[in-house]
DNA sequence: CAAATACTCAAGCGTCTGCTTGAGTGTATG
DNA sequence: CATACACTCAAGCAGACGCTTGAGTATTTG
């Protein structure tokens, strides 16, 4: 018989290995995207960010702009706390939330954009 | 009884009103962000848009750029086709995939810039 | 100090999703 | 025409994740 049916695909770079060497280093360069991407990557923590690239919100208002309860609310941003995209600050009963770090801000701007075009 | 242990947490906007009307509409404007972000959210995803944002590449060339197998590789590559984010032209046995919007360019350099920061 | 409020936390659930596997398709080659 | 190759597809599994729930914490208020 000697039938393989299903080797490993493709086990080598099949065409130009030299921009396949050029390529990984750069995008395993990126390799770091993984929390930052991720946090990203849903729905409603894209809007909780963009929203709070736009004002600085408490809790509540989180929840009643993105449409989520105030628990999912806190669960998103006590995420991207985490991951240092947002800070936070006490003021008697409420937390305001904001952005960390306004490097953010290009980002989310450029998402705004494309979503528009 | 009637001790109310968990009421539905805070369900009338708690701070200003006005910044939460205003919010509201813009925010829920970004509705259609689902699958644009979804898709910018996976680690391999990014850097497979990344990657393709750098050159043309066939899918054996992306595997091993990105450092997954082909048949994954294909699966991304399958999904970011099906969205509209990438296109391809097939030449004999190849698959040549490309950006297929020129506009999420700026987007992926936004992200990257980020994370270089 | 007791009650109320704004929020956080941990456990759990249902669902989604990245990747594998094995088979199938289209193209080139001997 | 048979074989090899690059890739695609569909099913399935294991792990991740969003959100709920109910309890807990910090702060204010009567």
């Amino acid at each position: 018989m000697g039938k393989q049916t299903n080797p490993p695909v493709c086990e080598i770079e099949c065409v130009h290995a030299d921009k396949v060497d050029e390529l990984r280093p750069v995008v395993s360069a990126l390799g770091g995207v993984g929390e930052f991407v991720t946090n990203l990557a849903d729905d409603t923590r894209f809007k909780v960010l963009y929203a709070l690239s736009q004002s600085e919100l408490c809790v509540c208002d989180v929840a009643a702009v993105v449409g989520v309860t105030s628990a999912a609310a806190s669960y998103h941003l006590r995420l991207l706390y985490r991951t240092g995209l947002v800070d936070y600050r006490r003021d008697g009963r409420l937390v305001y939330y904001r952005l960390a770090d306004e490097a953010l801000r290009p980002v989310l701007e450029a998402i705004r954009t494309y979503l528009s075009r």
